[in-house]
DNA sequence: AACTATTTATAAGA
DNA sequence: TTCTTATAAATAGTT
């Protein structure tokens, strides 16, 4: 649909492939969301880059079944895509995680329900439609999901950068040990007269450090 | 895009719906699969009718990304935690064998899990009586609760283990520069024959490792 | 962002 | 359901 013929293929240039991206991401989610009114389905569309530097999620729903077991039960299809593949799909979904671009495109896209969770928390209720209720509650399940996301991201950070620090230690434990047994050996080459005192201070110091190593 | 323009309302007639629903179920995973191809990006499409009996799933990738890396993304960006709010945390993160640890036990947990979904998924769900949808759900929520929780369980326990494991080897470390600065002193106490090569040993020996300290 | 020549999707009918 | 076809809609290439 357009001036040329379409191949199925990959769009090499990145500009041309960002902008298709863009356009037909628009349509895509013009057509879920006219599926959904006029077959009064539930319609979830996810879209993410292959780095998942960039993510984008559509929502469309338009009657009372909660947006959460969409996501609920397209969690539960995800994870039973693991194992066996089901008959019209080649392969499974990916989700990213780069936390501020995400956080960012789904600002842009939540733009028209731009009212802030806070103003409806303090709000009661009742005032709100079936629908505004659904979008309230879509609305907090993502960014349930992006929190969730930011804090797995941080624990996962968190141990990489100890084991970085237990690492290090460990390696001047090793050194420092190393030392240890130098001067042990310097005091032992020193004259006849004080090796003595100087072994039985050396030795005291270092076999209890050394046992200490089997912390690990 | 027909003879008749279409209004943007639910289709009333429910064979004209179902036919409705049927060609562009079809148009809308044919464009999602030309957008990912294009356009180099994954796209997953969820379809449910209104009470979730019957639904449909299109899942479409086309790049060279693995699938287990795919489902990794997945997982840690839709599995991540429940309880604890983003800015409370304060560590970094990254992993290494314990994480390695953590995911074979995640694994565990979810391969339970998605068994028991692909079994539920493969039932005909439409056979099911609300109650029994109701309690599927249920269970399905509990299970997931349960996944989080333990994940999030074997996180902290892998943080703290890898925190005392680091305080451990810094106190050790203290412990050891003190023992290599008595041995000097030592040294500086024998005979003023060997002092001066004893000296020249120990301060080469020692400076280097006190810089070290500063990995932190 | 807009425009428009074309291609593509699809509503209605068979 | 599937096909056919007139037409609406999407969009590729261009400005």
């Amino acid at each position: 649909m357009g001036r040329g013929r379409v191949q199925l293929k990959r769009i090499e240039n990145k500009i041309h492939r960002q902008v298709t991206f863009s356009k037909r991401r628009s349509g895509l989610g013009k057509k879920a969301h006219e599926m959904s009114v006029l077959c009064d389905v539930e319609v979830a569309l996810i879209i993410f880059s292959p780095k998942g530097s960039c993510f984008s999620m559509l929502q469309i729903h338009d009657h009372n079944q909660s947006m959460e077991k969409i996501l609920e039960q397209y969690e539960s299809y995800s994870y039973a895509e693991k194992k066996h593949t089901p008959t019209n799909v080649e392969s499974p979904v990916s989700l990213n995680l780069e936390y501020t671009k995400l956080k960012a495109r789904l600002e842009v896209l939540q733009r028209n329900q731009s009212c802030k969770f806070s103003h409806y928390m303090g709000e009661d209720l009742d005032s709100l439609s079936l629908k505004q209720l659904q979008n309230l509650e879509n609305q907090i399940d993502v960014s349930l999901k992006q929190i969730r996301s930011r804090k797995n991201q941080l624990m996962h950070e968190s141990i990489s950068e100890l084991q970085k620090k237990g690492k290090a230690l460990q390696a001047q434990n090793n050194m420092l040990t190393k030392k240890v047994k130098e001067k042990e050996k310097e005091l032992a080459q020193t004259s006849p007269l004080e090796q003595q005192n100087c072994g039985m201070k050396s030795s005291f110091g270092l076999h209890q450090p050394l046992n200490c190593f089997n912390v690990r």
